[in-house]
DNA sequence: GGGGCCGCTTGATCTGGCTCAATCGGCCGG
DNA sequence: CCGGCCGATTGAGCCAGATCAAGCGGCCCC
């Protein structure tokens, strides 16, 4: 992790300047190929951030959709449910990431976004980005780029949930979750699970139980080191050949 | 379904006039909400089409990514494949959809799209396509309403695969089809599968045997008539509340 | 510092869907 | 019209993961 803003003492607020130009995350988010005058742009209308208290909602399906949101810090899982109960988690999202594209196909979101931890989110008005995007091709690109990404992404999901088994599964979410972290800065082989065994679970279509035993069962094969939330991978190769079916 | 264009005999060729502004898909498809001008500028850019034979890909994951494409006529389906055999079909699409979606992302397509019965798509250069839509709001939102359609599709799809059971699964195919099928003029309750067994398997998460002792149970229940490939939906109701878990 | 709660682990048993296997039947090419 | 092939059906047995159940332990609030 870097730090780019001074922590001066008592500073509860804003620091006076958090703008895509200065913020370290650019280079993961919406800004990625803007060159300085269009980030200045992008500045003016990423005007406001929203502070979510763990557990509290960003947005519910059913909401208005206006705005997408970027994570500045913090954690959160997006999930859907049917009529019946039944609920699913369809992603988590960390920082850089963009969250909200459901609700741009009926101006309504289409599926919950819960902080998992205290977060911060930068608003980013749907209409305006519409608007900058038609003046700056390299903005626009970037945009479609990042809904792309997201449809890639969830036919990965698929694959996982289509065709995987549970320790395929649990491994190929571990590896995602590093490499994901790993290009914020954070270890590679160390991290703090944000969310629960019930919720990797319902992301994973597995239950919880089977979501813990699988753990227990790498951390006697001397893959893990697993203390409840905090996870080391010892033994990377072997996780990367479970994904890819080395020993079916 | 409509009849525009003349039924003249003898007339294999593209018929003089094939575009947006005279398509029955309109409604379906991408010039959703354009007025007229803004229509004639999008038949500009469309202007081939590509006939793609039964069994053969459009594209393939690996190829490089250059144009959308549009299901004229005809049936697809998109399966994406991990690094060991492992293969997932991620959606099947029919006339009106769009194709190619995946690829904007890192300009290589990560699926393979494979024609079901011989069909024709109309390609649609995305350079020009993203240029276009930086003059005309309203194509710049519905091609972003698509995308952002997309992913809510695929959501669904998710929460399918991670918490149905095989009935619901297949009760949802069937329900989702007929839907789609019946938006196109066709009737709600009798449909001819595209696809095989396997193909509905991959993409429902199960094996193919257990695809046709659903559909044979579905049967002996008296909600569907089966014959091969031809579907009678004979109780919709209990389709429907199959899905909404009624019976749990 | 203590109590309670929530999340996690682990065990025992059950079962839905998978696997393996045999047969059927529709369709296409000769 | 017939033979072969591919897709679909059906049966038998099995197993991965679900379910049910019983603790455990870390953390938060009082």
């Amino acid at each position: 992790m870097t730090t780019t803003t001074t922590d001066s003492p008592k500073l509860k607020l804003e620091p006076f300047k958090v703008a895509c130009s200065s913020c370290n995350l650019r280079e993961l988010c919406l800004p990625v190929g803007l060159n300085h005058d269009n980030l200045e742009r992008l500045d003016a209308l990423v005007a406001t951030r929203r502070n979510v208290a763990r557990g509290d909602a960003l947005f519910r399906a059913g909401d208005v959709f206006q705005s997408l949101f970027a994570v500045r810090t913090g954690f959160f899982k997006t999930c859907v449910s049917s009529e019946d109960g039944r609920d699913q988690v369809t992603g988590f999202q960390m920082a850089g990431e963009l969250l909200g594209l459901d609700g741009i196909s009926t101006d309504l979101h289409t599926c919950d976004a819960v902080a998992l931890e205290d977060s911060q989110v930068c608003v980013i008005p749907y209409e305006e980005l519409e608007g900058l995007s038609r003046e700056f091709n390299e903005l626009q690109h970037q945009f479609h780029k990042i809904m792309s990404r997201e449809i890639v992404r969830d036919h990965g999901v698929m694959l996982l949930l289509g065709s995987m088994r549970a320790e395929e599964r649990l491994a190929a979410f571990l590896l995602n979750l590093t490499q994901r972290l790993q290009a914020r800065g954070f270890s590679a082989s160390a991290l703090v699970l944000r969310m629960t065994r019930e919720e990797i679970g319902s992301y994973l279509g597995l239950k919880l139980e089977t979501v813990s035993r699988t753990f227990s069962k790498f951390q006697d094969d001397g893959i893990l080191d697993v203390k409840q939330r905090q996870i080391r991978i010892l033994d990377q190769q072997k996780l990367q050949s479970l994904v890819n079916g080395a020993n079916c």
